[in-house]
DNA sequence: TTAATAATTTAGATTTGTCTAAATTATTAA
DNA sequence: TTAATAATTTAGACAAATCTAAATTATTAA
């Protein structure tokens, strides 16, 4: 029960390329991983030969129901360690994902939970995405801009487009942050400024500035 | 200037062995390491090519400078760990050490440094050995029994021979665990009975049970 | 529908870390 | 001092993960 870090790391971009396109092919995996076609239809191979794949000779893949399970609990331990850096270690938004990337092979189920418990039970990462839970259930999630989350629901902040000074400025001084928990109180059609509320507060932002803010949201959907 | 899992173990074994032997053998090794003499002389020849290790064929090897300046960063991280696997997330003594096994291998300065600030820059793990600090300092250290430590003395408990539920019960009961920081105050002839500061309380405690418990003190001396 | 092109797989090689069995070198006991 | 024994190294093999180059299969454009 146990995988080779690049078992892993395939097993996770296959997921990853799975919830974007119907079906993964072995060009579109070995530009992800950065490796080889050939490379990719070896390891085929052999996570076809493990169950963790349905794979049919140059037709393409999609994992099977173990692997899926195995590449959630690769995706939680990563979102975790995210989460821990970002939160306790005080990493930058930009340098969690390539650390975790390391922490996210060492696979040891009970060390995995605690910290999960040590950390609140997150339920998402400093990019805004779900991590899932410790039985493996993930809640489903879409990323929009800011100006279209419906009013009365929640969002969390996972990406900021224009990276410029000016808007990072204000996006400290409204103490917008990756992973910020937000909600629409008021949308103004006069100016379409929008009144949010975050923690305790309530603040206005402008149209512009929305924009540029994506959130995600739990939404009903299942996958 | 990265290394192997299998690299840094090696490392780190041979450092752990020249502390206590004068020379390190090949045999030595494979035993420590779970592997064959063959699978050492193998690893020997690349470490010794790579400058880590003064190895002299049939005649047993010692790590250069920088290969014990190596072994020191990997022991730091070592280290660390387990005290956030102890301090953090709860684990007990004797799980903290595999965990950590693996986590060490995680090998990001910045990370490693972050973490060691977010602990408050412990000096000795939770089995008593001491953390190098940043710059690959250690504090040499001594383990003794209690009864030998020097008063105005402070000693971190190491160990714990006899493991019967009742030692067990009583060390629970005065406080006493693997990590506690104590310091003996007073001495007494009449029945060997030592009078121990503990945080801001002070207990007395058996000859007895004084005997049991090891503790390390910094110590004057370097290696 | 078929020829050209693109995608994928196979064949064979390489590197890393390991192994067994045999050979070599060092140590020890008579 | 030398023969037996113990320790170490070498030779050669293997599995995992990768690669390049060639072969095969699928897709597409005429």
């Amino acid at each position: 029960m146990n995988y080779t870090i690049s078992e892993e790391n395939y097993l996770k971009a296959i997921y990853h390329l799975q919830a974007e396109e119907n079906t993964v092919t072995t060009n579109l995996l070995a530009d992800k991983l950065k490796t080889r076609p050939a490379s990719v239809t070896d390891m085929m191979k052999k996570l076809n030969a493990k169950k963790l794949l349905n794979y049919k000779p140059y037709y393409g893949f999609s994992l099977s129901t173990e692997g899926k399970k195995i590449a959630v609990t690769i995706i939680r331990r990563h979102r975790l360690w995210e989460y821990f850096l970002s939160e306790k270690l005080n990493f930058s938004w930009s340098e969690v994902h390539s650390l975790a990337e390391d922490l996210e092979h060492v696979s040891h189920k009970k060390l995995i939970d605690r910290l999960d418990e040590y950390l609140g039970f997150p339920e998402f990462d400093p990019h805004g995405d779900p991590i899932p839970n410790s039985k493996g259930k993930i809640k489903t999630t879409k990323k929009i801009p800011l100006t279209q989350l419906p009013t009365q629901q929640f969002g969390i902040v996972c990406q900021v487009t224009n990276q410029s000074e000016e808007m990072l400025e204000l996006l400290q001084h409204k103490e917008i942050n990756i992973g910020t928990r937000l909600e629409i109180r008021k949308f103004f059609e006069f100016d379409h400024s929008i009144e949010l509320k975050i923690k305790n507060s309530i603040i206005t932002i402008s149209e512009q500035l929305a924009q540029n803010i994506f959130v995600t949201y739990e939404s009903s959907a299942q996958r």
